[in-house]
DNA sequence: TGTACATCAGTGAACGCGCGTTCACTGATGTAC
DNA sequence: TGTACATCAGTGAACGCGCGTTCACTGATGTAC
């Protein structure tokens, strides 16, 4: 067992993960370059390329990270407390604002990364979506217990779309400038009135 | 006058900015190439820059007119007939998304040129998106005749932004792969919520 | 109308740069005996 | 324990390519006389 190559490998591995993260989180996925890459993490270039098949597999692999963090944040924004399923959407919504505005870029990424390579989606990420659709799907159907599952579904990535799509718009400060707290309030306009029973 | 020079230089003019439509539409904003373009419009590279800056100007053009095909489709969708205000903005969401769907690449053009460079957005942008919003608006303010005009432009872009995600994740196919119909009930299920009067 | 000159669009080879990725070499770690 | 050898991570200069943009030159069009 290579035992000490085998942790130096790791902490590499961990490292320039660490780091590239940071690139992405201040300058954008765009803006990430080996040559920076190695320098921030103490490494040559050629040593990313024994980590990591290519820059893209290391993107992917801060992409994974994030979108783990983004799961964990929108659960625990209602874990444990006891909040009726119309309340349950909005905070969410809130929490995935709050994620966005956060670490924009980091969020951004996420979706910027898929568009450039042909490359499969992972299984990962669209795990990761399910988990989020799940999330949705619960307090829809504590809403309309009378829908039908596809139904369900639908909305579900309706609303999960929507929401998307206003956080999306409203960070966009070059085109609309939206303070937060609108957002906010655009977020439970639509939810309020997409769930109020009619 | 130098008539026959001009009368060239817009025919060049024109023939670009069919060109690179042309390569936008198949091939994305991206792929666009300075020679790959003199080749489609029988010149030389260095005639390119004569009529425009850079490519990034001829881009511009490109979804100037873009912009306005868009405009033009959506108000072509509900002028001359007489239309309840909530079938109104289905219809408006529904041309939009026929739009995007048949020239998506054009249309992601439209989002992914702002990003790129920090120039700041053209004030024509503004303008064809203010006329966009307004058709929100108009039917909006019919169905809550009561709404304060704040309220009324919150919702506007509310609306506008979550029709917008639905489309946009709707139609990446790589995640979701949603048949359009199933969009357009998205659409449909989200803004018959949304504006029905409580 | 004809000739000389000026202008400027058009040309495309060449410049310059950025950047992902490679590869011959070095040196530390691990193994065999 | 010590020595010789093997392995493989680590190095960074160099490769290779793509591509936007430039620029010295050409030639057509327009103007002056």
């Amino acid at each position: 067992m290579a035992s000490k190559a085998e942790e130096r490998r790791n902490a590499l591995r961990a490292t320039l993960i660490e780091k590239a993260e940071a690139r992405i989180a201040s300058d954008g996925l765009d803006q990430l370059r080996a040559r920076d890459l190695a320098k921030d993490a103490g490494c040559s270039v050629g040593a990313i390329y024994n980590v990591f098949g290519d820059l893209n597999e290391l993107a992917m692999a801060v992409n994974a990270r994030t979108f783990q963090r983004l799961g964990s944040t929108v659960t625990a924004s209602f874990a444990g407390k006891t909040i009726p399923p119309r309340d349950r959407l909005v905070i969410m919504s809130h929490a995935y604002l709050h994620f966005a505005e956060e670490h924009t870029l980091l969020w951004r990424a996420l979706f910027d990364l898929k568009m450039s390579s042909d490359m499969a989606v992972p299984q990962w990420y669209l795990a990761e979506l399910q988990a989020v659709f799940a999330h949705i799907a619960g307090p829809l159907a504590e809403i309309f217990p009378d829908w039908q599952p596809e139904k369900i579904g639908l909305m579900t990535r309706a609303l999960f779309s929507a929401v998307h799509g206003i956080v999306l718009l409203g960070l966009e400060k070059r085109i609309s400038a939206v303070p937060l707290d609108q957002i906010e309030s655009m977020i439970a306009l639509v939810l309020a009135n997409v769930t109020s029973s009619k």
